[in-house]
DNA sequence: TTGAAAGCGGTACCAC
DNA sequence: GTGGTACCGCTTTCAA
């Protein structure tokens, strides 16, 4: 009947077209095609050549519901243009690419709901994993909820994977990878203290954040090491942001102006901080110095340079992609039973990286 | 690599174990979950009871081969740490979230071979559109490629969108979003000008790149309407980083001193360049002004703030999405029916945001 | 309203 | 080496 496909939207070339056309069985062209699998010079050949005429690729629906298919990475983010997760998605994409995987991103915009339904879109497109971006509230209902996500996606052949958030109670089939938050915090700290500085304001980040959280803490455990007395009065929560950073800086100008030092819970917040002191004629860091924590590009694109903790997110997503990557392949051929409480923890560490922006403490004691 | 499906109740609930566990029939299951079809409140509550406990979800892949299926918008970009490509992929996905579509992320790390993979590995998927980001180098060769992808793409039935690229010439099936580049330019350096610079170090992005190129014209033709001699020695080219323009500056500052204004081609360029102005003990923007391009972030979170053009990346990506969910719905501007040579081009506007990083020269003449 | 069955495009096992 | 062909999980006629 039809010797040719419709040119327009009849649709794509299927193996089937292919088949009919170079006079081989489907089964043929499979083979060809996958490559898995001996053929003869000569059929490969007819193969080949229907397939570029055609610009045939095979359908990727059909050939994942018959077994085959490109595993997949879903990584899910709050906000795309965030530079700390963009670099976690970055190393997530690259290591993916590196071993023919493919990578979905889904933002969720912090909200929960929108977070529910792409997991569950994303368990719909079965993918090998969810990969889930950035701090979290820990609060009771955050373990219940991500021990739900985890094993619902275990029980689908998939996997969930935390980083940058705190891991797992109990067992729970989930990987976490994440870095040493507090002890950064605690090295920046230390760094100020030791430089002289005493009064230094804090914007730790979004109260109940746990990143938030774990940098305060090692701030506050710095200060205790070196018998400082640790203000609260000097801490200001808020939105990893520069408006919070210039905000809280700016009322603290007014409530509690002898701080000589800011220690900022993120290098945007410190962009935010430095630009509230120029405001007020304050000089950096001769007048006050600033510490940011991530080494983002941002942080060396300022001036002064920004002393910050170096964080390895790029290496993190690289880290989360091959834990999955080694634990699918681990996975016995018998298909070893599922729900072993595998709760991976893995841990990278971050320093201290020493710039331009702390100064021994000058504007008066 | 061949998979196989684990044996026993391992491995995903199927449309058809809810079907038998609820005691109907697939089809009813399906129209159920489908919702579109009359189903009695009855048969729908059992059914809804089984999915609930197995916590069943459709598979994707089975449902997109059989006809339903998400449309998806599969977005290719260079870098995914670009702030401004962050922003067009934040707008693409924001759209496509909002009508329920799913979006892939492909980085291309400015590779060809790469790019060609991805495309078809998009179109493998069966995506509603592959979506192409950034500048690019505008040889003859690129016309015939992109050309040959936008056939291949409309063929299988996708549709090929170029953003922030040069649009397609002759009857090519693709659409092109992209904004008014040259323009921007012109009227950044016109707002050098009328502060009164007339030596202006202009650091255009990478040669060749169609981005930098009109970048470069804009800027020659404000000069020209200015009558001011436009001196070709003052420009230098190279990639759209800090690190180039801390070095391009570096090497002006050493060849031709006499600048009194940097027209960078980014802020990203902008920034590099501000920090080799300082370490040369220049003063931003008393001794040297500087403006920059694109408006991201980091141009308000330097200081001086920086003054630069804004380009609307955002709505841009929303535009592609709608402009490709337009034409899928037949609901296209001008209705017309698909395979007819339409290469929609829609251009977008940019406009100077003055911050504080310009001052009329001051340093000599 | 509900059920049976024919595909959708491929893969892989089984004969020849 | 090749060619049949029985699925994969779901949607959608077509009957009942």
């Amino acid at each position: 009947m039809s010797q040719r496909k419709a040119i327009g939207d009849a649709g794509r070339a299927t193996i089937r077209d292919v088949a009919e056309r170079a006079g081989v069985s489907v089964a043929s062209v499979s083979r060809v095609l996958s490559g898995n699998y001996p053929v003869s010079e000569e059929l490969r050949r007819r193969v080949m050549k229907v397939v570029r005429d055609l610009d045939y690729v095979t359908n990727a629906h059909a050939r994942s519901l018959a077994g085959g298919g490109t595993p997949t990475v879903a990584i899910l983010i709050n906000n795309i243009t965030g530079a700390a997760f963009a670099h976690v998605a970055k190393g997530v994409e690259g290591a993916a690419t590196l071993r023919g995987w493919l990578s979905l991103v889904g933002t969720t915009g912090d909200d929960p709901e929108r977070e529910l339904a792409l997991v569950n879109l994303m368990r719909q497109q079965g993918v090998a994993a969810v990969v889930l971006l950035g701090g979290a509230y820990d609060f009771e209902e955050y373990q219940l909820r991500m021990a739900r996500f985890a094993r619902s996606l275990d029980a689908a052949g998939s996997h969930l994977v935390l980083v940058g958030r705190p891991p797992l109670e109990g067992d729970v089939p989930a990987t976490t990878v994440d870095y040493d938050n507090e002890s950064g915090a605690y090295a920046m700290a230390s760094h100020l203290l030791s430089a002289g500085h005493r009064r230094v304001l804090v914007l730790p980040g979004p109260a109940g954040l746990t990143t938030a959280q774990g940098r305060l803490k090692g701030a506050r455990r710095a200060f205790e090491a070196y018998g400082v007395p640790f203000d609260p009065g000097l801490v200001r929560h808020g939105p990893y942001d520069d408006e919070h950073g210039y905000a809280a800086v700016k009322a603290a100008l007014h409530d509690t102006p002898d701080f000589t030092a800011v220690l900022a819970g993120t290098d945007v917040v410190a962009a935010g901080a430095m630009q509230a002191l120029r405001a007020e004629g304050l000089r950096v860091p001769d007048d006050v110095s600033i510490v940011g924590y991530d080494d983002i590009p941002l942080a060396s694109q300022l001036t002064p340079q920004l002393t910050t903790v170096h964080v390895p997110y790029e290496e993190m997503g690289r880290v989360a992609l091959r834990a999955v990557a080694d634990r699918r392949e681990g996975t016995g051929p018998a298909g070893r039973r599922k729900g072993g409480g595998d709760g991976e923890h893995l841990v990278l560490g971050t320093h201290v990286v020493v710039r331009d922006s702390v100064r021994p403490p000058r504007r008066h004691t």
